[in-house]
This record gives C-alpha cells, sequence and structure tokens, in this order.
DNA sequence: GTCTATAAGAAGATAGAC
DNA sequence: GTCTATCTTCTTATAGAC
C-alpha cells in the first residue's frame, strides 16, 4: 500500500514512461498480447473493488492465473497497470461520445447521451467504479484529464445546449448542471449497484431494468427541461 | 492493506464486540472524549481519501496528532475505527431524514428532500465520499443495512409518492427511480468534488454554489414529475 | 518468456516500561 | 493513560536459474 511510496513525483500523469515492454523486436506476439489482456481485466476486477492502494499485485496475479513476477514483467509495476487501465477507461469515454451540433434535435440529442451513458454504465460497470474511486480519491491520476479534456468536452456541449435555450427550443437550465445530473444518474446504476439491488431486492441487474431506469430519466430529465419525450 | 485479513468470518456486521473500551469505572473523561473525537475525525479524512485498505493505522495517528499505540489504546484496531465512522454515519442519516405522510405536498416534500440532501453533501462531504466508496467496494459492512433499514425506508417513501401518483397529485413516474435519482444527483457534489471543481475551473465550492444546484435540481426533477416548484 | 527465491521495507497489533 | 520497542506477517520489486 501507500501509493504514495519512495517513487518519483512526476507521477499525475497518464502513462508515465511508456515503454512497459522489452524492446524486444518480435511481432505483436499472441501470448503477449493474450497475458496483457488477462492481467489488465484482473486488475481492473481487483481495482475497482478496493481501490489503487488496497490491491495487491498478488491478488491480481492470482485473478489472472499467472505469478506474480509475470504480471510485474509485463506491467513492471502496480502505477503502471493502473495507468493504463485509466487510459483505457478515458479513451473508450472519447470514443464513444459523439459530437454535438447546434441544429441538432435537444430531446433526440439528450436522450441519446442518457441512453449511452446507461448503456456504458450496464456494460462496463466495473471501468466506471473505477472511475469513481479515482474520482473520489481526489484524481491524483485523472486530475490533467478532468481540468483539461473533459472540461472543454462540457463546455462545447453546454453551448450547445446554451443555444438551444437562447432559441427557444428548451427550457432555461444551467446547461452544466444539466450535464452534471445525466453524468451522475446514469454513473449511479453502475456505481451504487449493490446499494440498488439492495433496495430492488434483485439478485442482479437484467436488460429490463436498465431499459426501464433508461426510460425513467428520460422522461424525468427531458421534462424537466420543457422538452417533450421522442419515440 | 488485506482487510479480509486473518481475522473473524463474522464481519459485515455494524459494531461488533461493541466494547471497544478499557471498562474503568471512571465518568466519561475530558481528554478520552476529546481524543477519541480527534482519533474520529482523523480516521474519516484518511478513510474516506483512500479507503479502508490502503489507510494505515499510522496515518490516521499522524494525522490526528498521537502515537500509534495511542490511537490503538482507544479502538483496539482499524476495523472498529472504520464500524465506528459508519454507525455516526448512519445515524445521522436516520435523524435527518424526517417522516413522509400521504396528506404532506408532493412538491414542498420532494423540494425538501433535495434540500437536505445537498445541504448534508455541502457540510459532510468527507462523510458522503466514505459512504461511497463503501458502497462501491461492494458495502462489505453496510451490506445487512441496505437490505433492511434503508430498504425499509425506501419503501415506505415510496408507497407515499405512489399515493401521490394514484391520487393525481403529481405525474406518473417510478417511486424508487425517482429516490434513487434524488439520491445520485444531491450525492454527486459531494462525491465527485474534484470533477465539478475540475469542469467548472474553481477552487473550492461556494455556498452559493450549493444552492445554485439545489434550484437547478428541484426545478427539473420536480417539472420532471409534472410538478410545480414551489416557492 | 517463465518462475523461484529473496531482499528490503512497512503493515497491524501487542508487551510492557513509564 | 501514554508511548517505545518489537513480533509477525505481508508488501513491492528484483535477481537470476531455467
Amino acid at each position: 500500500m501507500t501509493e504514495q511510496n519512495k517513487s518519483d513525483p512526476s507521477r499525475q500523469q497518464l502513462s508515465p514512461p511508456p515503454s512497459g515492454q522489452p524492446k524486444v523486436k518480435v511481432r505483436p506476439g499472441r501470448i503477449r498480447q493474450r497475458n496483457r489482456e488477462q492481467i489488465l481485466a484482473a486488475a481492473e476486477k481487483e481495482f475497482s473493488s478496493k481501490g489503487f492502494g488496497a490491491t495487491t499485485v498478488q491478488q491480481i496475479a492470482d485473478r489472472a492465473g499467472l505469478p506474480k513476477s509475470n504480471v510485474l514483467y509485463y506491467f513492471s509495476n502496480k502505477k503502471r497497470m493502473y495507468y493504463a487501465l485509466m487510459d483505457g477507461i478515458m479513451g473508450r469515454w472519447n470514443d464513444v461520445f459523439s459530437n454535438v451540433r447546434p441544429e441538432d434535435d435537444p430531446a433526440t440529442t439528450l436522450a441519446g447521451f442518457i441512453q449511452v451513458k446507461m448503456e456504458m454504465s450496464r456494460t462496463h460497470p466495473l471501468a466506471s467504479r473505477l472511475f469513481a474511486m479515482e474520482i473520489i480519491q481526489g484524481a491524483p491520476v485523472l486530475k490533467e484529464y478532468l481540468s483539461t479534456s473533459m472540461k472543454d468536452w462540457v463546455r462545447e456541449r453546454a453551448m450547445v445546449i446554451q443555444q438551444w435555450i437562447d432559441t427557444g427550443r428548451m427550457g432555461n437550465v444551467d446547461p452544466v448542471q444539466l450535464i452534471h445530473l445525466i453524468w451522475s444518474s446514469t454513473q449511479h446504476y453502475a456505481d451504487f449497484q449493490v446499494q440498488i439491488l439492495a433496495i430492488e431486492e434483485k439478485e442482479a441487474y437484467t436488460k429490463k431494468d436498465f431499459k426501464h431506469a433508461a426510460e425513467f430519466l428520460t422522461q424525468v430529465i427531458l421534462r424537466g427541461c420543457g422538452l417533450e419525450v421522442p419515440e
């Protein structure tokens, strides 16, 4: 533990010395590829259920079905695994959320945004929880990302929403707060899964549960913005 | 680390052997009281920013300004401190949220609920984050609480909301989902503070920020339920 | 590329002097 | 009640045999 260990004060950045692999001149290597993926999958499970500091390399190795030193051969240290995971999450995030233009329909666009975020909560709950823990813990790794890429992303969307408001195409609500609202309410189904399942007396989510929740959120949030819910 | 340590499989319960203090027949003891509070305050800070497993007793002791063994004299082990904190959080939670009756006004009641939860996010962000981490990590300590007290609490409120809907006093929305929505959207301002501050390019929240956010949420959620926003 | 063995340090907890 | 010294265990990470 003690993530703030001896090592470099040059953390805080995504992908440190990005050269983790030995520079052997071998093509991709099926085994290498497979092992890396297994390790990352295991690391995601462990990190997302205990956080970085409480997870041991041994636990990751056990779950990946490899000896610890093999894991450290691929990723040289614990931090590098964490960075790699964060990189993956942010990459996926950037890919999924397409652009928005002022001429788009507000209701359809917002409904689509809710849809996509709910789909991410459903299909990638571990990534969601990992991200949530990183943020709750003060975003030691992602702070930079938040105040650059993510800030810009929000600001751009907020400007389009503001244009919709100014042209009378939706009710007058704070666009940034609206994005926070969509973010938090959809995220919740992944992050607070245990709480929701306990309250609803279920063992696990079904696809239907998510559909129902997405419809609820779409209805309430769109109406709350003075919009008609699209078909 | 390794919270799933050697010890008893009889965890999962709030307050284990609740007798943590030496049974000396001394009245409350000002110093004892003060030290306990200092330790708990320090523990809340540490646990809420790193989680249980990654926090060391040494860190708590340092923050409390006491030697490690003195801390362990008061709480005998790390788990007991965590239990004590969770107990406090749940106790406060139960106190704050008063009852709701079918004859109450839906808009005022829901607005009040949003208000109170936002106030908790503002005044007790550490407790909020500690709770969030506990849930994200699968609620090892609070699982029991979730599927008993909290479940009942939600079910009771949901029944009242359903009555409001049935008597045409508000729009037809799933009451349980509505509670999830209020919960998640208000919680978010405490738990994802760093993200929000980064996006809004601020150093810290002001009281005004919370007022603004509370008004936004009240407006959107109430309107989303077909309610007029009360003054 | 894989894995055993181990170095070097830090963790939780306790004993016992003050 | 307080605190130093210490026991035991577990941690990350590396060295080096296969």
